[in-house]
DNA sequence: GACCAGGCACATC
DNA sequence: GATGTGCATGGT
């Protein structure tokens, strides 16, 4: 049934080319950025990374909260990001000394919890690292994806994120392809068609 | 001007 | 352990 449901998105959208970043780091940043955040809002941020040469581990963890805050102002709730993204620096350099290549070769049980230690990452936040950061094989949740299965009564109304998060991996092949595609096309849907104001929804490709 | 967006931590009951 | 609240900008 799941991948029916894949097969009908993909069908209808087409490749997704997720994450939209141009390195892992990128991706990590990129995932604490959006956290409540309008996408569009997280590009005007990065943009002000790179332009001031800061998409780099080592320089950015220089960089006082004031002058981080400012770069980032736009993904709302800066002073608090400008933490997360600290919280997440000092875990990357201090476990991994920067170096993705180590942080692929970790088990992915081991990195889920280390990253769900961080203050800032959550567990959505943690499994977009682990899946488009770092290419492992774990199932994204996010409000799109509990909205759409919800509505079309597919999931409980009250189900938490693992559960959700279980009932994708159960059902699907255990791929990294796939769980990057499929949870990139349910964002893409959502947008489109599965708004929180808009609860009846005619013209839903699933239907 | 209200409502919402690719969450999370923390307080309080 | 469930429920509520603060965090904040930018687009519709």
């Amino acid at each position: 049934m799941l991948s029916k449901i894949y097969q009908r998105l993909y069908a209808y959208f087409g490749p997704q080319h997720w994450w939209p970043a141009d390195t892992p780091f990128e991706v990590m940043l990129g995932a604490i950025l959006t956290q409540n955040t309008n996408w569009s809002n997280v590009e005007k941020a990065i943009y002000n990374l790179k332009a001031n040469n800061l998409l780099d581990p080592f320089r950015l963890n220089k960089i006082p909260h004031k002058k981080l805050a400012s770069l980032i102002r736009s993904t709302g709730y800066y002073n608090i990001k400008t933490k997360r993204l600290k919280e997440f620096l000092s875990f990357f350099l201090n476990l991994y000394k920067c170096d993705i290549g180590k942080m692929k070769r970790q088990d992915i049980g081991m990195l889920r919890e280390q990253l769900l230690a961080i203050k800032g990452v959550g567990p959505e936040t943690a499994d977009s690292i682990l899946l488009y950061a770092l290419n492992k094989p774990i199932f994204v949740v996010d409000a799109y994806t509990k909205r759409i299965f919800t509505r079309h009564r597919l999931l409980e109304e009250n189900a938490n994120y693992a559960q959700v998060q279980n009932f994708f991996m159960q059902n699907l092949k255990n791929e990294v392809k796939l769980f990057n595609e499929f949870h990139a096309l349910l964002v893409r849907l959502g947008k489109e068609f599965c708004l929180k104001n808009k609860p009846r929804c005619q013209k839903c490709p699933l239907k």
